[in-house]
This record gives structure tokens, sequence and C-alpha cells, in this order.
DNA sequence: CGTCGTACCGAACGTTGTTCTATCGTATCG
DNA sequence: CGATACGATAGAACAACGTTCGGTACGACG
């Protein structure tokens, strides 16, 4: 036993993988540990093969990062199509905005890429189709029934963002909840001069220990009011 | 002349900065080519020093981000409160929001890191003040105070996250024109089956050529008309 | 004059995305 | 059956990045 390679037995193996399973491993990594996570040599490792392999089949990091998005939006889709439907487009409109902010709450890297590259073909196109195709059952015009989606696209993205941003070290390390994090905040405003800042005061416990879905539930639903106002109905 | 260091004459000259010059090259760096040409080395370049002078000034490129963020910021805070005001609050809640994202319109970077850290004592925190007291002349409970200014936030960082992302390098290059980008986007939708695609279709021609400020405005007069409606007003 | 704190900087470190080049295994073909 | 082509894999190297380390210049102060 010398301290040369044995090429027998449990000697190096190659690694055979498959567009499925590098996505598959890529979302992995993404949902232990967010975005900075995936780096080609994580995710080398973690289907047990070189560096440069991934590079079959992705031609870069920014594709690697779309098919990724564009895997489990495919997911997601198929939540949107299982959704019932009512006689209310803008009910259904709303079902399928929070169906898909439910999916970035699970998973909050989705909200800096999803809807990047709304790109011919993609899970994301078929999205947008399905959100659209509510708002043709509404009395508008094509330009109002365009800013209609994008406005409900919006909403979600800015929310998501506000979501998506990685939590500072002392959460991921468990030194300290979401909740003590939000409370520090919280604690600091309401040091703040009143008279200086009278809408902080008057908000700020409603911001301590507030639910990233109800925020979202009423942005949304304000934006929807005033669509049902724009219809006329 | 040996090949020694000169120490007389032109000699090493040593770089002078200044916080208020740091962040103002820093900025400029961002507002010519967009956040990844912001990097410690080109910035030092910029200011005829070493790159490790920065760190005096920033303990990290978060922090150069945010002390950039809260500088730009500070000029948008100004000019929002230099806005004339009404006696409809919502209308001003309109100009105020229109105004940040006008700034964000001239900056595309802003988009992704203004209200990234509403952190104490910042320029972000002052703004969100002068949003919400708007809220403070509607009929409203606390709750839907801050939810309407989450929502309103929420619409101009959804609508800037979709300007913010970096443009494909063929604009960049001059190679094409933005408006022929979306057009040949257009144009790939267009061939689309229309049996799959109805709503896309439909609204292909308004996507072809649209304005991004258009496009916020219409989300934004939507939720500040459900907000409207929601105040009972 | 010596010391201390401020301001500064070159060089190096570790990590990242990416590319180059070489290899293995298997099907195909003369 | 051997040669060849191609799909699939991988180690090593590269450039660029954020960051750290050690040290230098210099005015202020005792």
């Amino acid at each position: 036993m010398t301290g040369l390679q044995s090429r027998s037995g449990a000697g190096r193996r190659r690694a055979s993988h498959s567009m499925e399973s590098v996505l598959t491993e890529a979302v992995a990594l993404l949902d232990e540990a967010g975005a900075p996570a995936l780096t080609f040599r994580a995710l080398a490792q973690r289907l047990g093969g070189g560096v440069a392999s991934i590079y079959w089949y992705v031609a870069s990091k920014e594709e690697l990062l779309d098919r990724a998005t564009d895997h489990v939006m495919g997911a997601v889709l198929s939540d949107v199509e299982r959704l019932p439907g009512s006689d209310d487009p803008i009910d259904d409109l709303r079902a399928m905005a929070v169906t898909l902010f439910g999916a970035i709450v699970r998973r909050p890297w989705l909200g800096a890429y999803f809807m990047r590259n709304v790109d011919v073909q993609g899970n994301s196109l078929r999205l947008y189709e399905k959100l659209g195709r509510q708002t043709l059952r509404l009395n508008l015009t094509a330009h109002q029934r365009f800013h209609a989606v994008s406005a409900v696209v919006g909403v979600v993205v800015g929310s998501a963002v506000d979501m998506g941003q990685e939590p500072p070290q002392e959460i991921l390390d468990g030194a300290a909840t979401r909740e003590e994090f939000l409370g520090r905040f919280a604690e600091a405003w309401r040091e703040l001069d009143p008279e200086d800042f009278p809408f902080v005061h008057e908000i700020v416990d409603e911001f301590d220990g507030h639910d990233d879905v109800d925020q979202f539930r009423s942005a949304l639903d304000l934006t929807l009011a005033g669509l049902r106002l724009q219809a006329g109905a």
C-alpha cells in the first residue's frame, strides 16, 4: 500500500449526471442556504463530480439560475392550474397571486429571479398568460389589461423583494429569531423623536411582529380593488 | 539615475480622499455602468489611491453600497420635500411616489438597493416617514396606514426591479437599442399559438414600445384608487 | 525628540465564475 | 476486430473579486 493511487476497488469513479439532477441539486442548495450557497464548486461536490462538468449542461451561472428558476416555476404553474376558479375573475386573480407569493415565501431566493426572464417558452410566460387570461373576462381595454397584469406581478415582486434579501448573519446562526430582529428594529424606532417621526410612531406596533403574508395580501387587495373599480363592476 | 524609486520630483504621491469623495465616485461608477462596475479596484483607481484605503472609510462592500444609496437618497428626499403639496393626501402620495420612481429611472441600480436597509437614521427612513405622514390625513386605522405605505413602496420596488436588471450585452454595446430588443421579444410572442396564449396576443402590441413610467403610473393609480376607496373618501 | 493616532497603500489570501486541455466509455463503421 | 467519432467527464489554471495584513508617511502633542 504505497501512496500511489489505487486503480482497483474504490478507485476514482466518474460521476454521471443529467440535466434533471443538476437542476434538482441546484434548487436544493438554493433552498438550504440561499443564493450565495449556489456555487459551481458546491454543486459539483453534491453531484460527486468535477466543476467543469456542469458546463456541459449550462453555459453560465446565469443560465443555471434561469433554468433552476424555471424548474420550480413549473411546479408553481401546476399549482396555479389546479386552482378551482370562480365566477369572479378578480377573485381568481387574487388566488393565483397568493399561490405565487406562497411559493416565494417557501423559497425566498425565488423573489430575486422569477420573472427576470419572461422568456419565450418559459413557465413564467405561461404563468403570465394564466394571470392575463383573467383580465380578458373583465371589461377593460388591451392597454388596461396589460397594465393590470403588470401591476399584480409588480405587487408580488415588490413584496417578494422585501423578503428575498438575505437575513443578517445572526439569524442564520440562530443567535436571534426573526421576531427578535424585527423587535430590535421596532425598539430603535420607538426611540426616535415623535415630533420628527409621527408616522413611524403611529405604526411601530404594527411593524413589530408583522406578518409578511398579511402585508402582501393588503397590498394586493388595494390594487385589486382599484382594478375592480376600473372594470366598472 | 538607477532603477531605484525616485523620491523627488514626480515621485509617488499619496492620494487624499474623504468620505464625500469616496461616495461621490462610487455613485459615479454606479451611474456610468451599473452595479457590476463598482469594484474596490475601479473605485481606488478613480480616487487615485490604493485599494485598501477605501477600507478606512467603509468596513465592507455592503456598507459602501448602503452609504452610496443613502447618499443619493438624500437628494431624492429633498426633491420630495420640495414638492408643493395639495389638499388631497392621495395626490400628494402619488406625487412623492412618482418623484421617487423618477430618481430610479435615472439611476436603475437604485432599484436593487434602496429600501434594503430602512435603517435607523437613514434617508430612506425619512422618506418612509414622509410617505406615511400623508396617510395620517386619511381616515384609516394604524394597521391600514402601515399596509398602505408598504403597498405604495411595494409598487415602486416592483416596477423598479423590472427596470433595474442589467440590460443584455447587445444594448450596452449599442448593437441594439432598447426598442429593438423589446421589439424582438414582441415578435417572438407573436409567433406563439393564439389558442394557447390568447392574452399574450391581446397585449403584445401594448408591450411593444411600452413606456416604463406609464406602466408604473398605472400600477400606482390602481393601488391609490383602492386606498381612496378604503379611506371612504 | 519621541510617540501616538490618522490616513494611506502594496502585496497577498481565499473564493468565485470560467476556460483549456485531456481523458474515459460507448456506439458506429470499414 | 480495430479505428474513429462523439457524448460526457474532470483537473488544473486563469482572471477578477472582496478582504486582510503589515507596514509607511505625517501632523499633533507631550
